[in-house]
DNA sequence: GTCTATATTCAGATAGAC
DNA sequence: GTCTATCTGAATATAGAC
């Protein structure tokens, strides 16, 4: 266990905050008065608020890259990689709720040309989820499905997953959760 | 066709810009700008900037309340209900896309007693659904589903609607998505 | 790393004349 | 309904002493 540094107490305290009141609505002065110093400290470990959106945003969505990109290399069948895809997507939100979130609801409050950058970034990611259903269709594991919707679909019907773990009082089983979206996704509600 | 007034161009023009910029980061003087006048004007329409961001909210939450009302208090199977909901949702969001993304991304910004008030909004339609689902469950039209979770996914895959009607160049045939959602929801992508 | 002090900018909102 | 002028408060960020 490594002992977390000052810098790092500051990140998460940011970050717990900006996920209570939102990105535009916490002050540098909310973040210091819970770190108990004055606002210029806060300085010492950023260089603007900024820094901070952009620091866990980018971090996370390498992270769900990372996976994506392993997954889309292996040798699974498309069925099994979409499972693989959303259990990833699980698993990252149920480790880092507070980033996930900041993920959803913050990345419009990114400035250009990181702004940009992170849109780019989302639409690749949308594009290889697209890729990995239009691999379904064609091997027959899938029905003929409209790939741009159903593609907004599934990555809609997930992302609400890190509502379950961003506050202390939710705690659905993961492996659980993963059963019954997987189910829904692969299978409807028809019974 | 009623002749709009100006104060519906003022209110209308308010939820444009909120849409491209965020209720925060959409100042009054903005809104101003774009009706060429000063900002001083703005409040001949309105008493503050709540007031624009509260009229939208929970005029639309009423829309959705009422068609999800109606319809429970259908005779319709459960089923059949749920196929209601889901084309009622994407009816509201192909007609009014700018008032939904506003109830998607915007309602933090709310202030007490209307945030609570709006929260509370939200949690009895989850309910409204969760009893939809309950009931199906029982009649034996759906599976034995977990309930909270179900209901959360379904949510969350017709959330993303409005984005395909909010900027001039998506059409999506309305007609067409809801086939598409539909299909998904009820019978999943496994052929 | 911590403070005090302050520069700078900008926001929401109101008063009052035309 | 429109303007000019202004109040009031608050935000990000920096300078410089200890």
């Amino acid at each position: 266990m490594r002992i977390s540094s000052k810098k790092e107490d500051f990140l998460q305290t940011s970050l717990q905050l900006i996920h209570e009141k939102g990105f535009k609505a916490t002050t540098m002065r909310d973040i210091a008065e819970r770190m108990d110093f004055d606002v210029s400290n806060s300085y010492n470990y950023i260089k603007s608020k900024q820094d901070i959106l952009e620091l866990f945003l980018f971090r996370t969505s390498e992270e769900f890259h990372g996976a994506m990109d392993n997954i889309l290399a292996s040798s699974y069948t498309a069925d099994e990689k979409l499972k693989q895809v959303i259990s990833a997507h699980i698993q990252v939100s149920a480790k880092r709720p507070l980033e996930v979130a900041l993920m959803v609801n913050e990345w419009r409050n990114l400035k250009d040309p990181k702004y940009k950058e992170y849109v780019d970034l989302r639409t690749s990611y949308e594009k290889k989820m697209a890729r990995l259903l239009r691999e379904g269709v064609k091997t027959g594991v899938f029905k003929e499905l409209n790939i741009k919707i159903t593609s907004a679909l599934i990555l809609s019907s997930i992302r609400w997953v890190y509502d379950s773990y961003a506050d202390a009082s939710n705690t659905i089983n993961p492996v659980e959760l993963e059963r019954q979206i997987i189910g829904l996704v692969f299978g409807g509600v028809i019974n």
